[in-house]
DNA sequence: TGGTTGCGCAACCTATTGGTTTTTCACTTG
DNA sequence: CAAGTGAAAAACCAATAGGTTGCGCAACCA
């Protein structure tokens, strides 16, 4: 794995495993073991992919006596938001000229987008 | 790795040379051989990456004569714009409450974003 | 004090990554 | 047709991901 910050989120992200965590965790902070509840799968698991998603920035976790409650972090997430914004101007540009044509000659074959 | 579009997204995004050959295409296609030049790696761990964008639906090839330049599509990227919409939300919420918070009670201790 | 709960840590196993080199293929050109 | 070129395919290898089980520890409970 690569170690800068926009892989480990990225890296983090690509597992729906990891994703349903951050979705639940959206609605609030859990511990470990309610984590774990909805999948099929050892609180060891569940409790590494938290530590892949924390090497990520995206969540941290406190102390509550012995649980360990996750909480979620959006930092990561709006690193994304930033990361994609250079792609974003192109892709409405594409849009754009998509529309041109379109417009330009209606009735037309030979559409990729 | 799992097999679903946005985790074949996210996996090719946790890379950086894969993002950085993304970048280039977003310029203007090119063929392995271009692409491969600023980096120092053979021609063949480039295309490796280029299959992994592929499979992400990132870059598509064509063919011209023993050429096969490839094309980047903007659809993934979308498909993560959106899957970041049901968190932009929640980051704006919280924006928002840190700003109450702040304009609330000024100089405090104890924020935590 | 002794048992239970929540969780992290370490060891271990298998599948996959990410690079290499070698081979094969498709196409152009002399 | 033969030779040269751009690139994919295949075989191979070391490192890592992602799961398991087993163990230990700290905090609560009886």
């Amino acid at each position: 794995m690569h170690d800068d910050p926009l892989s480990l989120v990225f890296f983090a992200l690509a597992d729906p495993t990891r994703r349903a965590l951050l979705e639940r965790l959206s609605t609030g902070e859990a511990n470990v073991g309610e984590l774990a509840e909805p999948f099929h799968m050892s609180t060891q698991a569940i409790s590494k992919h938290i530590a892949v998603l924390e090497a990520a920035g995206l969540v941290t976790r406190g102390r509550d006596a012995q649980r360990r409650p996750s909480l979620i972090q959006f930092a990561p997430l709006r690193a994304v938001d930033d990361w994609l914004d250079r792609y974003r101007l192109l892709w409405l540009e594409r849009l754009g000229n998509l529309d041109r044509q379109l417009s330009k000659n209606q009735g037309r074959g030979s559409n990729d987008v």
